[in-house]
DNA sequence: TTTTTCGTAGGAAAGTTTTCGTAGGAAAAA
DNA sequence: TTTTTCCTACGAAAACTTTCCTACGAAAAA
């Protein structure tokens, strides 16, 4: 019997929650459960050491993370590159939200907040490198 | 004792299977659950009838939708514009998994589906007028 | 009129996600 | 050594989301 993600070769869709942890580790590299849980609470939540610990334990169970053993405790990393993981999430609220076009939801998030001027310019260069492929 | 929706000045963030139910409103315009529901089987997966008509119970119990009745059925439709619905789930989703940035959202959108010429046009015509906004 | 069809309503159950109490063990402090 | 501290593990409960069964009534068909 195959494992479910062998069977659909992928990841899962992280949660909430689990992209909250997630976004921790991708800021600040490889950390504790200890560390995950206070950057929590100061940058966005009270979040209970014990749910952190939970719910990493989920996300390892899952393969959302990796692990490894440091002494006494144990230090967890993304199991999949940021990009990837984001990429997975954009498609399936464009998929739930955006008529499936992760365009149009690229569209719209750039006329919900403030964009520095900065990353307009990254987004810029970013369309000039899909106009160049899809003109070759 | 005001209501949760008064308390926080606006509406909540649709869940997954609410959002499906927007799309097909916002496509398609005010209609019965019948029509909803058949939709969803055709464009996204098997609900039974009753399931989406509970959904979208609770979503007028929310404050998501409005109905008017005509005749025998009910007519729903969002009690908010697609663009401020839309808008306010891609904060949610930035903050929770880019930095709060939506702009950097966006250019993760970008770089995960196919964008079609006509989709890069529109792309840059907002990256324009922001841009415009910002000189001004 | 009687039966069938099609609609809403409500509640309960199932599924999923999140929270947190508690136990046990190892390291550090007293 | 004894006590305190800090970690993991586990399990259960709470909260939230989704599904669907069943009842009831009105319109349409027989």
């Amino acid at each position: 019997m195959k494992s479910l993600q062998e069977q659909n070769g992928g990841l899962p869709e992280p949660t909430k929650s689990e992209l909250e942890i997630l976004q921790v580790l991708w800021q600040y590299g490889p950390s504790t459960v200890r560390f995950v849980n206070e950057t929590l609470n100061e940058q966005m939540r009270e979040v209970n050491y014990s749910s952190t610990l939970k719910l990493m334990q989920i996300m390892l169970d899952k393969g959302l993370l990796k692990r490894e053993v440091e002494g006494k405790n144990h230090i967890y990393r993304p199991a999949e590159r940021q990009e990837v993981t984001q990429s997975r999430v954009i498609k399936g609220l464009a998929t739930i939200a955006f008529g499936g076009s992760p365009a149009s939801l690229a569209l719209r998030a750039l006329g919900s907040g403030e964009t520095t001027a900065e990353e307009l310019e990254q987004i810029k260069l970013l369309i000039k490198q899909l106009e160049d492929q899809q003109n070759k």
